[in-house]
DNA sequence: TAGCTCGTTGGACAA
DNA sequence: TTTGTCCAACGAGCT
């Protein structure tokens, strides 16, 4: 009887998850373990948001895998060290996982994969993120894609392969490996500030979140999803980031093709920060590393607070503060009124949004900052500068969103109108 | 190869 | 009130 230690990491489901079939098909026993070992990742360990749901989404896991006569084992890192130790106490021949595409945990999952085959070990490593992995889909000329529509027409071009679902016989250990308790790993927050976080992590709660989508949302997605007062998008973004379900799941159950653009854009974040892997950090167009950012300590706070006086970017701010979510819409005007309005840089901005939402993904995070600021990987025209007002009275023309998240009227802390020129002429700067 | 076209999400202003 | 046009220039990706 052979063991294999599946290590668990954004795939927290059973379904549609390569790395465990492989386990489980080798018809030996499946130890599967969570480790926790932020420092690891850092800078961009998990945030306050994301630990929360990493808790819950944990604990849904592990009774999903007690359904099928397993549990799941936690442990505190170093990675590697536990790996290790787990190796030794269960016996196991081999560690599987799914990949993550993260630079630096590109470069730890390497140097674990390296030190496990030194060790005599098997360590093998399966795609269960993404449709396409980034070395996948290249241009005509071998590069990496930097705009999104070529992009999306190659990845309509090589087509999407739809996993065979495989019922899994999985057997557990005779006798289970020790475990920390999940409270140990210390992720919920003290006070509990999550109260108003209304979700269910874990795959039951994913698969919920799309059924609602198709049966509701999704005939309306076009005009629905830019109305931040209705639930008119998928709201699947944390459940895809903690793997709780698979984008080809998604892909197969959401059949129009606005949605499935969509998805498609999760796919080319990756393929971006794979292929960039310093921009999580610095503008993929090198020139906005001289652009002027201004330091505005108490306008950035007043920003994080929701209390700029621009109704929408407070609304959303405080959606996000209250929910761990923003919806889609009012995260582009309230980025842009930070980057372009008040000039705070775009970086600073992602780093508000990584701590604070509940699916805070870098590669995603990282493309929207960066598009939204104007210097990632499509061009949009600098003069684009989004009208909180304008935008106010588009997307929440009755005011339901506003009334809800930010009744009460506050000061605006800056004029538009003069921003937007002061943004402009900022951005003409950059040319000479 | 050398053009050619296009670029997720907008705003201001003129007609 | 609505619709159309312009607002940089560039570089990606295609033909």
């Amino acid at each position: 009887m052979t063991t294999t230690i599946h290590w668990f990491r954004l795939d927290l489901r059973v379904a549609d998850n390569p790395a465990l079939v492989a386990a489980s098909q080798s018809g030996g026993v499946v130890v599967p373990v969570f480790i926790w070992a932020p420092e690891e990742e850092a800078p961009w360990a998990p945030g306050a948001a994301s630990r929360w749901w990493l808790h819950h989404s944990l604990a849904a896991l592990d009774a999903e895998l007690r359904k099928l006569g397993l549990r799941l084992i936690i442990r505190r890192g170093p990675t590697l060290t536990t790996l290790r130790a787990l190796v030794r106490e269960t016996g196991a021949t081999a560690v599987v996982w799914n990949r993550r595409y993260e630079p630096v945990v590109r470069a730890r999952d390497a140097q674990v994969q390296v030190a496990l085959q030194a060790d005599g070990r098997q360590a093998e490593s399966f795609n269960s993120a993404l449709l396409f992995e980034p070395a996948e889909i290249q241009t005509g000329s071998g590069g990496p894609y930097r705009v999104f529509t070529p992009f999306w027409r190659a990845c309509l071009k090589r087509g999407i392969g739809l996993s065979p679902e495989r019922s899994l016989r999985p057997n557990g250990p005779k006798s289970w490996p020790a475990s920390l308790k999940l409270g140990d790993l210390g992720l919920l927050p003290k006070p509990d500030w999550a109260r108003g976080f209304a979700w269910q992590p874990g795959s039951t709660g994913a698969a919920q979140e799309l059924q609602r989508f198709v049966q509701t949302g999704l005939v309306e997605y076009k005009t629905g999803r830019d109305c931040p007062a209705r639930v008119g998008t998928s709201r699947l973004s944390p459940h895809l980031h903690f793997g709780e379900i698979s984008p080809r799941q998604v892909w197969a159950a959401a059949g129009r093709e606005d949605y499935r653009r969509q998805l498609v854009w999760r796919e080319f974040a990756h393929h971006l920060l794979y292929h960039y892997p310093h921009t999580a950090e610095q503008p993929l167009r090198p020139e906005f590393k001289k652009f002027p950012w201004r330091k505005a300590a108490a306008e950035l706070a007043a920003w994080q607070r929701g209390r700029t006086g621009f109704s929408l970017v407070d609304a959303g701010l405080r959606e996000l503060w209250t929910t761990g979510w923003m919806h889609n819409r009012v995260r582009m005007v309230a980025a842009s009124f930070l980057v372009k309005d008040l000039l705070i840089p775009w970086q600073t901005g992602a780093r508000w949004f990584w701590d604070t939402h509940v699916d805070a993904d870098l590669a995603n995070n990282t493309l929207g900052w960066q598009w939204v600021a104007g210097c990632g990987a499509d061009a949009a025209p600098f003069f684009r500068i989004f009208n909180p007002t304008t935008q106010a009275e588009k997307f929440d023309p009755d005011g339901k969103y506003i009334s809800r998240w930010a009744p009460e009227p506050v000061p605006p802390i800056v004029d538009h109108s003069a921003a937007r020129t002061r943004a402009l002429a900022a951005l003409q700067q950059l040319k000479i």
